[in-house]
DNA sequence: TTCGAGTGCTACAATTTATGTAGTATCGCC
DNA sequence: GGCGATACTACATAAATTGTAGCACTCGAA
């Protein structure tokens, strides 16, 4: 059961999807996963966030079922998790194009 | 200047871009512009975010020149902005099937 | 068999961020 | 003038996040 989305309360399955990943750290977290399983201390060493807020966005991308914990190896992106980050995938090289528009 | 993201602070555009989109109504908010521009109080009630929220989103998003004020139209997405959407529009569909999965 | 290192995870006070309500200021129009 | 619409702001309350410290468990080495 994953958490409503606070504003609308549709449920639509893409507002709750967008209020899933407008969480603090959670598109962060998703992205540290593309390549491999990562255990707790590594996401909270590679993001820099809290361990409560690690511990709590794991919990929530493990209820919508898009990473789960591997005893053998950590944390890892599931069937699921892998086709949404594969979605955002371009974002990586569209970051690069962006940057240079913006002049951060 | 976009603001750093807060818990790496490399800079890289990727995760400046992250953090951007990481904080609450950001999704949601270019979502709400992808058909048409909404003006700032269609914004707020398509979203139910309070206006504080709303304007600080927007002005974020202006700054990242992924969002601006047309005084006709109202907010609309850049060229920048469309782009950026156009890499989450996916989103929508995949939305339903991950809905499936999990059984919101 | 105790020690240390690694694991996931939690408590909790301090800080930061968001909310909700009300309001300001400006514009065009009748 | 007065009305409605615009973007936007003030501010007290509520909620989320942070930072630090630590717990409980497992496993392998001393």
């Amino acid at each position: 059961m994953v958490k409503r989305v606070r504003g609308s309360k549709t449920g639509r399955p893409i507002m709750v999807l967008l209020d899933l990943l407008g969480r603090r750290w959670v598109l962060r977290i998703v992205w540290e996963l593309r390549e491999k399983p990562r255990r707790f201390r590594e996401l909270q060493d590679a993001t820099g966030a809290s361990p409560t807020i690690v511990n709590s966005r794991l919990a929530e991308l493990r209820e919508a079922k898009l990473v789960e914990l591997d005893a053998e190896s950590g944390y890892r992106l599931t069937a699921l998790g892998k086709e949404l980050l594969r979605l955002f995938l371009p974002l990586h090289v569209w970051s690069e194009k962006w940057a240079k528009a913006v002049a951060i």
